[in-house]
DNA sequence: AGAGGCTTTGCACACGTGTGCAAAGACGCC
DNA sequence: GGCGTCTTTGCACACGTGTGCAAAGCCTCT
């Protein structure tokens, strides 16, 4: 009686575990496991009586303890800085979302900055996640040969991984191709002075976009007229125009690397410089962020396929090939050009809206 | 021979494991564990002699084993739509922030529609976490009832929960207050016909913001001069506006609950009624999104400190009293009201820039 | 009816860690 | 030197689940 009254405080203080659902329903805990085991052999019937059991008593299984021994966690590691961009929060969603789909969970670390990407790597690690997506921050050589021999799928999005050692996959946007199709725009609306608005030095976005840019130029047989760099932020897209717009020989197409600065571009050339866009300043930018259908600025960009993105980052990481190698396999998702108003249209084309 | 061969192919597929460790320094497992553990018993040089051979070996606790029997997993789950909408993103950035300098960490789960929260919660309580953060989402009275039954302490993050059943700890911005700021004002600056557009009905923010509107108005002896619904977003602001501003007794101000369909109004009004902001019309949004600081449209707004509201869930996560009971304990962070361009300026007030 | 094959079930071990308990060792005091 | 106290260490069990293996049950065919 006493002995059976503690056993009844010790249980109330415990969760429900399989243990009980076999006493429940007149089975072995090993009957249990099984018929929450999709493929595993159990007799329809008792699956069922099984099932009726677990409801009646509100058991579901403790993942963590079902992955101790599967060793698959069901976790995939997101490690991520500022969210707050627009571009990076649909991201999170998208893959949010690819996730769900295939039964995972994003365990998101966010980082404070590019330092910090090793120690909140250790630390998803150490949850044995199933692989680990890594957006915006870099991956340290160091980090990348753990995750290599925990046998831990690295994707890098967006990102170029450290030059030594073991590479990771890469799935991104088609920068260089968007890049093209912005020096293509430009050059049938007849421009004939693009300058490039870069983001932050030795970024693979920032440097991918403009290589695609001056190639596409050079091969309609233009030139950059002028270049600045923008930081990627409102503020920097301000300050850049300020010193782009006051040359003598000022360009009349800016194509900036994120839309952000696009915004601030033409802030500035309208606050700053009265000028009208797209007359006398086309600018182009690159996301299509929700800013950018705004009516105000109706900002002609290039867009990126963020659900192709997602979808590609968890198909690498279900790939076996991804898990950190010598050639380092590479997604590219292509982009498409968004036509508004914030830039000079070609004869014979239409803006989006 | 042939036996210690088999044992280390076998030991090459596993993890390193806390064994590992103890056979390299010479010592039990437990005190490799110990070693781990801050406040244990176990001599300084043993420890320092045990960390060392796991920095050699390459070992770190593996988080699922050790969350089984310490029963914190050191996860929370975080139920979150819409991470697109900027303030969410915000939210969410900060809050794992908050967590992590806690050492948690989130698990996301990104919710489709309010209805997909209970299986959602359900596959996060799976995976044994400390606490639950709702944002954007009902908490159903069933899977309240489940977190009660864990004993997992469950913080609603600006909702309200169903009425029914165990209610949860809540945290948010106080829009009573928010409300009360704009009536004031726009009463200071001698508006006499404001309205409200809502953003969804039955929604306790927009619900709190129109109250606290209302009845700051009536306070000064204004009533609302008409209301429109908006679904908080940018074509929901355009198509709002479009009623409002075409009415015989066209509106002198318009509070918007929040600030997309703040920026809808504005474009309406500018585009399809040729008004000026804010000479024939005030326009005040709420939540200080990124956008709202753009040149083209400078909206004066109502701020959340995203920070505090993070800082108050993880610390209402933390506060036994916020497992589900009778009387849920609330949290209510004050606002700032953020002057700029798009509500006439009281006299004797400056804009923020 | 009996043999053979297939399905279903339970036993027992494994996953990697934390921790109560007791034993062993170190140290100071009389 | 002996005793008591405090620190340090190891044993062994617990956490909750999956699964290989063998036993048992069932069906079919001869």
């Amino acid at each position: 009686m006493d002995q059976d009254q503690a056993d009844r405080a010790r249980r109330a203080r415990r969760w429900v575990t399989s243990a009980d659902v076999a006493r429940a329903a007149g089975v072995s805990r090993a009957a249990v496991s099984r018929a929450f085991t999709p493929g595993a052999s159990v007799a329809p019937e008792t699956r069922r009586r099984i099932l009726a059991a677990a409801k009646a008593v509100g058991y579901r299984p403790n993942a963590l303890a079902r992955s101790l021994n599967t060793r698959r966690s069901g976790i995939v590691g997101v490690v991520i800085t500022e969210i707050a961009n627009p571009f990076y929060a649909r991201l999170l969603e998208a893959l949010g979302g690819a996730l769900q789909a295939r039964g995972l969970l994003p365990l998101v670390a966010v980082a404070p900055d590019p330092q910090a990407t090793d120690d909140l790597l250790a630390h998803l690690l150490s949850y044995q996640v199933d692989g680990v997506v890594v957006a915006s921050a870099m991956l340290s050589s160091g980090i990348a040969a753990r995750c290599a021999a925990a046998r831990t799928p690295v994707v890098l999005v967006d990102r170029r991984a450290d030059a030594k050692g073991p590479q990771a996959a890469l799935v991104g946007a088609d920068n260089l191709g968007g890049g093209r199709l912005v020096a293509d725009l430009l050059a049938a609306a007849g421009h004939s002075r693009p300058a490039f608005l870069a983001g932050i030095e030795a970024t693979s976005t920032s440097d991918e976009r403009e290589r695609g840019f001056t190639q596409g130029l050079a091969a309609q047989g233009l030139v950059l007229a002028a270049r600045e760099v923008g930081r990627f932020t409102y503020a920097g897209g301000l300050e850049a125009a300020q010193r782009l717009l006051a040359r003598a020989d000022r360009p009349d197409a800016v194509f900036c690397a994120n839309d952000e600065m696009a915004l601030g571009v033409i802030d500035a050339a309208r606050t700053r410089f009265g000028l009208d866009i797209p007359r006398d300043l086309s600018v182009v930018g690159f996301d299509d962020t929700p800013s950018a259908g705004l009516a105000a600025y109706r900002l002609t960009t290039v867009a990126q396929d963020v659900a192709a993105l997602a979808q590609a980052a968890v198909a690498a990481l279900e790939d076996p090939a991804a898990s950190p190698r010598r050639a380092a396999p590479q997604w590219r998702i292509p982009c498409r050009l968004v036509l508004r108003r914030s830039a000079r249209l070609p004869e014979g084309t239409v803006p989006a809206d």
